[in-house]
DNA sequence: GAACAAAATGTTTGCGTTCACATTATCCCG
DNA sequence: CGGGATAATGTGAACGCAAACATTTTGTTC
């Protein structure tokens, strides 16, 4: 749907504007002052919601903003503040479900904080010069803090010391900070492979996601060692970028093999590509063969069959992404967001093992 | 996939940054202007790429900006310019294809002109109040234009005067700017409606997007158009909202209508609820029922059928506006774009009617 | 009601940049 | 090689606002 057409929306209406003086220039502080009767300082409290101010002049220097039409010029004040109160987001350019879901959940809660974001855009598989350009073009675009969402584990060297001038929030494994905070990556991948060997699987495939996001490899990792512990050796992985595309290519090397009956995708965009390429092959889900996935994206449930799946908070997850950022920025005591728990979701998409197999 | 943990980036690392002056002010031009023997001026003409600089100086003036680590303050500059070289846009937060899409063709646009984009999203089904915020927010933060991927019809008469202030584009159907950019939403219904009928089917039937979106008229109208052209009473729309929940509440619905051979739904999400409740309903798609929709997002492809789906070129239509609010910014001739047409793409979900119908 | 504290308001200054204009260096032509 | 044009650079001032500090008003206490 949405398919737009370029049009300047209704410019001819002249209601109950405030008029404006005969020059262009837009009403500033110093236009309400004089309206209000009061000095601009006193505008810039009342406007920036500072204490010590008298409700009936509030009041007052509200009714001057309405009358002149005034709006805080938020270049000047982040000039003269020295705060602009905007968060940086770098985005991968695909649109993947789960990125502007976060996308999303970092909005809201930056505005309920009071802050705005600016996005920029960086191709799929860029050099990390690419991040560095996104990255200066927000920091000088006056970003006080950075959330990047892309896969950021071989950035943290090139962005070197640039962080420590503003607060910045990846999606690293390792290291110790806020980690009780988001989605544990391994869990995921644990809920999923289990869930098929509780099933009765004597082993499970896994079809990767982008070897440079480091979710791709928590999650290999945590799916080869709850195999091991359950005394099965991991067969191969089955790379793939998180595409339905490469999805589908890595059903078709699964369909090859003949005694494939559980497979553990890393999302459920790469799922319904493998579920294609399995029956195309003559191989039914959940029948012959049972796939798990993570994310729960909107289709999930009206895939074909309904993909079993592990879901992910997204918008929680943006939502305390973003806080991060934030806390960061004001030096506050992290708040402590409830650790976000993955789920599984059982639909159709898997079964017990056929009993041939 | 894409399961975030807030973690900083790297923060210990002192490699051969410019080292900055004690005290933790950033660089100005007049530290550049110091180290490079010039004007601030001169500087300020150098890194904002004006004529009228001698080579030379120029390189000496880029090797005091790499020396000092100097970043040009972009609400400094703003300030003193009066132009910010911003573009906002307003969305809906719901996390669909086709908007983020549109947006990242949006934010490739406006970066190759040298604009930065912020966004802000207003809740799905909001007052024309909510819109209003988002556009003051934008306009506050400095937007000097404002990109709007959300139905903007009730919207024009509630944001007034603003649009002359501040360049918005939208995407009506009506008024004649810049119409002739984007894609022509009858064209595609006119497309899938024929498509079915030209297949064989008597009539199609149609499951409409939310109504609030003009396209959802549009491709209404035209669909009724066609039908009546070849001299069919156009049966009554289904309704729906773009989600695929309501596609499959929309899909039962048709299900229990014992003679519909062809649907034609508004958008391929909503085309998963409707394949699900019918194969639920024991009618397989498509040899009972054909379905055609629109957009041919990622998944369209990997759906079960595969869908056979009304192609619009979402990151084209991003660029065409973006551009477009650029040109009303800039004051310049509106660039010609190339008519951007959506494409009637055959998959499987489309067939020639059952017999016995 | 004097004395003091606290609240409310005002004044000055500077944030980093660009603009408009003034000045100086350079070039070209006769 | 002088002189008029043009290129190259410099010099205030101003953009709109908030920080810091100064001042006035209000409230409170005995």
């Amino acid at each position: 749907m949405l398919g737009l057409r370029a049009v300047q929306v209704s410019a001819h209406y002249t209601g109950q504007m405030p008029v404006r003086s005969q020059q262009d220039r837009l009403p500033t502080q110093v236009d309400v002052a004089r309206v209000a009767g009061v000095s601009t300082q006193t505008v810039s409290r009342v406007v920036s919601g500072q204490p010590n101010v008298r409700p009936e002049t509030i009041q007052r220097v509200m009714a001057a903003v309405e009358a002149t039409g005034y709006r805080l010029h938020a270049a000047a004040a982040s000039l003269a503040s020295g705060r602009s109160r905007t968060l940086g987001v770098i985005t991968i350019s695909s649109a993947q479900y789960s990125t502007s879901a976060i996308l999303l959940g970092v909005e809201a809660a930056a505005s309920e904080e009071g802050y705005s974001v600016s996005t920029a855009s960086v191709p799929q598989h860029s050099a990390p010069a690419s991040f560095l350009g996104a990255f200066d073009r927000l920091e000088r675009q006056g970003a006080e803090g950075i959330v990047i969402l892309a896969p950021v584990g071989f950035l943290a060297e090139a962005l070197g010391t640039r962080t420590e001038r503003t607060p910045t929030v990846g999606h690293r494994q390792s290291d110790g900070i806020g980690a009780d905070a988001l989605v544990d990556q391994r869990e995921i991948a644990r809920l999923a492979t289990e869930h098929l060997l509780d099933l009765g699987h004597r082993t499970v495939w896994h079809v990767s996601g982008d070897e440079f996001w480091q979710e791709s490899n928590a999650r290999r990792d945590e799916w080869e060692a709850v195999l091991r512990e359950r005394g099965v050796t991991p067969p191969p992985v089955i790379p793939a970028d998180w595409s339905p595309e490469s999805g589908y290519r890595a059903g078709r090397t699964i369909a090859a093999i003949p005694d494939v009956t559980a497979v553990f995708v890393a999302s459920d965009e790469m799922a319904f590509g493998v579920i294609r390429a399995l029956h195309e092959a003559g191989r039914t889900v959940p029948d012959d063969v049972s796939v798990v996935s993570v994310d729960d994206i909107a289709l999930a449930a009206y895939a074909a069959p309904a993909l079993t799946t592990v879901r992910q908070p997204f918008h929680e997850v943006g939502r305390a992404t973003a806080t991060r950022v934030i806390d960061l920025i004001e030096k506050r005591e992290p708040s402590v967001t409830p650790q976000l728990r993955a789920e599984l979701i059982v639909r159709a998409s898997t079964a017990p093992p056929p009993p041939l197999a």
